[in-house]
DNA sequence: GTCTATACCAGGATAGAC
DNA sequence: GTCTATCCTGGTATAGAC
């Protein structure tokens, strides 16, 4: 809780910012909020978001290059490791059950900005992308069953992964993310 | 928008919160916002629902029941056209792109207490216990491949529909949720 | 059952001192 | 860059008249 020395206060903002809104949602935070944890009176944070909407934009751009890194950087030798690398990415919901920030930010998608929702709309085609290319190429090798549309196999892949996070905090069962990911890498094979 | 005649206000209330949390989320409308939409004044309603938990709570168990009376309608003579049919029921966002109910709360689910968590939690009990009748059922007759859990393919199902409301409302395409029905229905196929 | 009036608090944001 | 002071608005809720 106690502010870590030595790192700006922007990037510690955003942090903290998306831990909240992964908790509580973008209508669920207040500026409040942000300056109680880290010990600076609510004003100040104006400094560095004029607005709160200024605010969730960049905590979203931010969280979305910070994915696509992840991403990046699987490199499990066949398509089906790489696809249960990328499932795992979504199952660590962490101790406080935190969704992905995208998710969070599409569930209150009515109380956010055009540059918010154009980062989140970025992050969903940015996962749609890299899910189909390698389901595409994993059909190529035969390492995935030909009787499917890439296109249709990588929106239901992450649809299921960003819904597995809301039931499995309502339900209380962690395991669901990772049973979700399992089952549908496995229903892929050929 | 104006208020049909007849009706329990009561009523009236419980659906109009029902399509509000749907579309902005449970910490995105306000008593205020209700009584605008019935043409009453805000205090009117604490009344009808003491507090706005209480309401929450009663749309949540509202929707639940009227939701589970269409699960029992699905009268498919075969397994997946059972699912297909289901499936359908989230396919329906309707023009405002409305997430599932319980899906919206459970967004939300650090804002709400105990009797609304009751219901969400019930609801997803309970779809994942008529998906996974279903399955079983399916798998005995061979109308689906029998290597997979009955139990996690339902939440894999409930999951993937959940999620694709999300999704579908952030990448502005209403066809997500048929697509991500049909595909999973076609991998479960003995 | 609905209203007006009101209390109280919180949120977002700005101005201007330091 | 951070603060105090302040503004304005809106949200939840209650009291009590009609």
């Amino acid at each position: 809780m106690a502010r870590p020395t030595g790192r700006p206060i922007r990037d510690e903002l955003i942090d903290v910012a998306t831990a909240m809104i992964r908790r509580v949602g973008v209508n669920g935070f207040s500026y409040g909020d942000l300056a109680r944890e880290l010990e600076i009176k609510a004003p100040s944070i104006h400094h560095h978001f004029r607005t709160k909407e200024d605010l969730v934009a960049e905590v979203a751009a931010h969280y979305r290059d910070h994915f696509g890194r992840q991403v990046a950087a699987i490199d499990a030798p066949d398509t089906l490791g790489r696809i249960r690398a990328y499932a795992s990415l979504f199952a660590t919901g962490g101790p406080d059950d935190e969704l992905c920030l995208c998710g969070a930010v599409a569930a209150d998608w009515r109380a956010v900005g055009a540059a918010s929702r154009r980062e989140v709309d970025g992050f969903f085609a940015d996962q749609r992308d890299w899910l189909r290319a390698q389901i595409e190429d994993g059909v190529a090798k035969g390492e995935i069953r030909a009787d499917i549309s890439p296109d249709d196999l990588a929106d239901t892949l992450l649809a299921a992964l960003e819904g597995s996070m809301l039931v499995s905090r309502a339900r209380e069962d962690a395991s669901i993310a990772g049973r979700v990911g399992a089952l549908l890498t496995g229903l892929v094979a050929p």
